[in-house]
DNA sequence: TTCCGGATGTGAGGTGGTTCACAGAGGTGG
DNA sequence: CCACCTCTGTGAACCACCTCACATCCGGAA
């Protein structure tokens, strides 16, 4: 019995399942479950015992921290093809996480059993974690320079600059972004204050660096916002 | 030829081949090569090809990243049976830090064809690694977290804690700290200035916190160091 | 349409921590 | 035993950003 094609489509565009053949998708598809989620919903919080792994088909999952005060900050946003919360199956501890959906849409699910049958039919999988692994902890490791050596500016420019890699390139030759940020998700995704988002944005579109079409934020002066961005403080 | 004991027991140590078999962590040993390394010594910069991973047989190695002024922040620091420098073995990108030596010491080398070997002969040194870079990314997250949430001294008083689990008790329920840190590495490790950390150890000294030992620190109270450390700011 | 909750714009005020600028204290090697 | 370099201590000035406190604004539900 084939699962989904359009879901074994995505599961083979995953970091994670990249490297499987259609036969091994198909399988690992056939052992999960899809679900839809609306926005705002919790999957799983800190502390959590982890018993599966995600894949996000359609919307965007954020990863983060929260503070007793509410304060909040993302370790990782999840688009499609994202993978995440392995951590758990890997080494069996707790949610290091919450795991927040902040754009509705469709999750694929495989359970620690699932995933481990995976494991074993086709150790190959076991490469490509490692390769999913050192990615994220690379990206981790920016994560830590940006917040400890740049100003508020250079980040937010960083941020917008990385959403635009999965915009849309007008004729005009400027980005439309791919999504809807909330102000308060860019704020979270820079460690920043939401009135602090507010401020810079509102000074780069009275500058024309960026502007707003339909909701969605427009790079217009892509080398000015690289200017931004590139404040030369982190060398090379 | 069977290699030097003592190494192969500070091999077996390490999260990274602890799984091992004498016989072949004897491989590995006899594999890699032993040198010492002076303090402020570079073993590689950012953006280095990476062709080998080191261990730490001794002494004390900063993972660090640099600005253009010469900020400093650790990302990671490796003592005795620490594992460094396998990222660009996994994936072949180059190096995202800088490894400085900050105590002199031995470390044990291991190039990438020597790795691949024993990775070949034992898979599951595969799975140790797994768990050694799943560790590694709950501790990133964990320094994300502490970098924008928590204030200079939370940060600190964390970290002095964290370091006296390798210390030595004292009978008066003190702890020395294992080494001699300076407070630059202190600075560094906590994304801080030299010279902030400098006056909270000097309030802390004052307050009869903690104390200096033939240049070690001391911590005297540690419930009210416990007490600076979770100031409550992140939840659980 | 009307209402309402979420999202956005903006100013005033406070402040932790940085930078700068020294002065002293050590320890290491010549 | 002196010289030098690194580490440490401390104050003054500055500043980016946070917090607080509102005034809109907008889109969807009723």
């Amino acid at each position: 019995m084939t699962a989904d094609r359009n879901l074994i489509d995505i599961l083979g565009a995953s970091d994670m399942f990249q490297p499987l053949s259609d036969d091994a998708l198909g399988l690992i598809a056939a052992n999960g479950r899809v679900r839809s989620a609306r926005r705002g919903e919790v999957l799983f919080s800190f502390g959590d015992p982890g018993d599966a792994l995600f894949a996000v088909c359609s919307g965007r999952v954020l990863l983060s921290r929260f503070t007793s005060e509410g304060k909040e900050i993302a370790l990782a946003a999840m688009e499609e093809g994202g993978v995440f919360g392995e951590l758990s199956l890997i080494d069996g501890e707790p949610r290091s996480a919450d795991a927040t959906v902040v754009e509705a849409g469709d999750l694929f699910i495989l359970d620690r059993v699932a995933f481990q049958n995976a494991l074993d039919s086709d150790p190959s999988i076991l490469t490509a974690l490692l390769g999913v692994l050192t990615r994220r902890l690379r990206i981790t490791n920016r994560l830590v320079e940006s917040v400890s050596f740049l100003e508020m500016g250079p980040r937010l420019a960083r941020l917008l600059l990385a959403l635009a890699a999965r915009g849309v390139h007008t004729d005009a030759g400027e980005i439309i972004l791919p999504a809807r940020y909330t102000q308060g998700e860019l704020a979270k995704r820079i460690a920043a204050s939401r009135e602090s988002v507010s401020k810079q944005i509102a000074q780069w579109t009275r500058d024309g660096i960026i502007g707003l079409k339909d909701g969605k934020l427009v790079l217009i002066d892509i080398d000015r916002l690289n200017l931004w961005a590139d404040d030369m403080d982190l060398e090379l």
